[in-house]
DNA sequence: GAGCAGGTTTCCT
DNA sequence: AGGAAACCTGCT
């Protein structure tokens, strides 16, 4: 498996600290990226594996199995979002009157949020009810080994919602899904009787998109928003976590109930409250827990 | 061995 | 509307 033939080392227009990156490639919403000892990452999305480091010259370098070195060469500026200014989306947040805020952008300077697959995002949240990240990340593992395409040796991608539809329910639980196996086939059922509903979701605007994924099976209102902010770049989507709870409730004053933090979350913070969730998302697990 | 984990659903007042 | 209990499984 280690046969793979990588395509050369190639820089990209971004030089994120390790930490960063880190926090980009393994801060929960992606789930398929993991780290070599030699600080080189390795994941999969979609139809593409890529490796990422960070080179001498401080900028992000990738390579890719060389079979599909092309696709992942077109594919990797809008996964990693590149086209974005982030900086001026971060400087964009409410942080001259919010002074924790403003210590976690400093702390996390250029952080992003991933542009990943629709399909793959909900299908990862619809794991994550109640579990943990390595347990989630077994789950998908085990699905890709089993039901997913093989993309490069040793690669598999997710099995597409279309294929998910004609797994039994007890196949899925031996992936280790528990209950949420009736909610992937529940899920992969609905869309399998309607095509296209899940890119016309995509494009809906948030309030219409969030409703719609919220009527899924197994999914409500934390997922949808994990699935708009991770899955369609949706930054107003502000999914409320443990770990974001913690946070609001260590470094903000609250008076709302756990089933409005996500509303007044989006007051507070703005258009890109989804990228200020990161900012404490990241702060909390990394410095919060000192 | 009871309790809980990056929630949702269902079934209650 | 708002609050508990159940749901799989694995880890502490």
């Amino acid at each position: 498996m280690n046969n793979t033939e990588w395509s050369r080392w190639t820089a990209l227009d971004w030089s994120p600290t390790g930490e960063v990156l880190g926090e980009v490639l393994d801060g929960g919403p992606a789930f398929r990226w993991t780290r070599d000892g030699d600080a080189v990452w390795t994941g999969i999305w979609g139809a593409n594996v890529a490796r990422l480091r960070i080179g001498a010259g401080g900028r992000l370098e990738w390579s890719a199995p060389a079979r599909i070195a092309r696709r992942v060469r077109a594919a990797l500026p809008e996964y990693l979002a590149l086209d974005r200014d982030w900086n001026s989306l971060a400087a964009s947040l409410p942080t001259a009157r919010d002074p924790h805020l403003a210590r976690c952008v400093a702390a996390f300077p250029g952080l992003r949020l991933l542009a990943q697959p629709f399909g793959e995002t909900l299908l990862a949240f619809i794991c994550s009810a109640t579990k943990q990240i390595v347990q989630i990340r077994r789950m998908l593992e085990t699905l890709a080994e089993r039901f997913g395409e093989p993309i490069a040796a040793g690669f598999n991608a997710l099995p597409t919602w279309e294929r998910l539809a004609s797994i039994s329910e007890t196949r899925l639980r031996a992936c280790q899904l528990g209950f949420r196996a009736k909610h992937v086939r529940g899920t992969a059922k609905f869309l399998a009787i309607h095509p296209g509903w899940l890119e016309e979701t995509r494009a809906l605007p948030y309030p219409e998109a969030h409703a719609r994924l919220d009527s899924l099976p197994g999914v409500g209102g934390k997922i949808a928003d994990c699935v708009l902010l991770f899955g369609a770049g949706r930054l107003e989507a502000f999914p409320v976590d443990v770990w974001v709870m913690k946070a609001l409730a260590r470094h903000y004053v609250l008076r709302t109930p756990p089933a409005k933090l996500a509303a007044r979350g989006r007051e507070a913070f703005g258009p890109c409250a989804g990228l200020a969730q990161q900012f404490l998302f990241s702060w909390e697990r990394r410095r919060g827990s000192a």
